[in-house]
DNA sequence: TGCAATTAGTTCTAATACGAACTATCATCG
DNA sequence: CGATGATAGTTCGTATTAGAACTAATTGCA
């Protein structure tokens, strides 16, 4: 009944995607009672307190993909909540940014889930975030580092 | 340029979404590789070893929704990987099993699927096993808890 | 200068993903 | 027995999601 005990990474694996799950429910949970998708307030999270920025960086922060953004902008554009621009020196990009409207979104609704957020970490200390923080990077980095080894042999 | 010091979970979170996506790439590369999606492989990798099981207990374990387990257990029909059959004892119920041929799939691509896996791991012992699982399991119980506490204020 | 290689975004296709509405079936309790 | 409620899957609508092909613009180097 239980699992192969020649693979201990197994569990690992399991938990984080147990623990992704978790938080995603959570978060999207809040995100969408204040109407927004969980990478349209990805998007307008990371565009608050910003001047505005390239559809490539905004891609890099909240890792959704290129061609993914375009759809997500698309629809925040309609909303009146963020708006486009091309670029002066470099015609190829497209400088993303908020609207007044999307200021006034960002205000209310980036404060309110920090705080929704907040409630799942009562029980944290300093400590503990800092135990998360190196045993994520640890997997993170493990998964990043093998990444980069192993595509190059299949080309 | 920094985050809010106030929220010392915001570097958690980060690196949470940080480390699932770059489990996500690593582990679907090989997947696709095998001519199945992620899900797909999900499907296949908890049926493998098993006589079967309904659509519900599927979803527990895959943690697909229901609604999208149906899709995907539809393409994998189409490929006559797994077949359909309704319970006796319930007939709501759908018993979902591997055919013969999804347990050859399984049989090889599985075991394949281990090794590649293995490779992101090779720096890990026990005790790294151990401290991962235990922050993940701390984790995912806070946002689980903390979910749990949260939709009943809202009906 | 001039063309090949890059790069930034968009578009396209197939497959998820979620919640809500719906159907069929069971369970419960009067 | 019979209404009420709960459960298992499917269906539906909208929004992601990844990757690949495509366009437009820039860069690099001969």
């Amino acid at each position: 009944m239980s699992q192969s005990p020649r693979e201990p990474f197994l569990p690992v694996i399991r938990l984080l995607a147990q623990t992704y799950q978790a938080f995603e429910q959570f978060s999207a949970f809040h995100v969408r009672q204040m109407g927004l998708t969980p990478p349209q307030f990805d998007v307008v999270a990371t565009l608050g307190n910003t001047r505005g920025m390239s559809c490539k960086e905004l891609s890099e922060k909240t890792l959704i993909t290129k061609g993914t953004l375009t759809g997500v902008v698309d629809r925040l554009c309609d909303k009146g909540i963020v708006q486009r621009t091309t670029m002066e020196h470099d015609r190829r990009s497209v400088f993303v940014a908020l609207t007044a409207r999307g200021e006034a979104l960002f205000e209310e609704a980036f404060p309110a889930h920090l705080m929704h957020m907040r409630q799942a970490f009562t029980a944290f200390d300093s400590k503990d975030y800092d135990l998360c923080a190196t045993e994520l990077k640890r997997l993170r980095d493990a998964f990043t580092v093998a990444m980069a080894e192993v595509p190059d042999e299949t080309c």
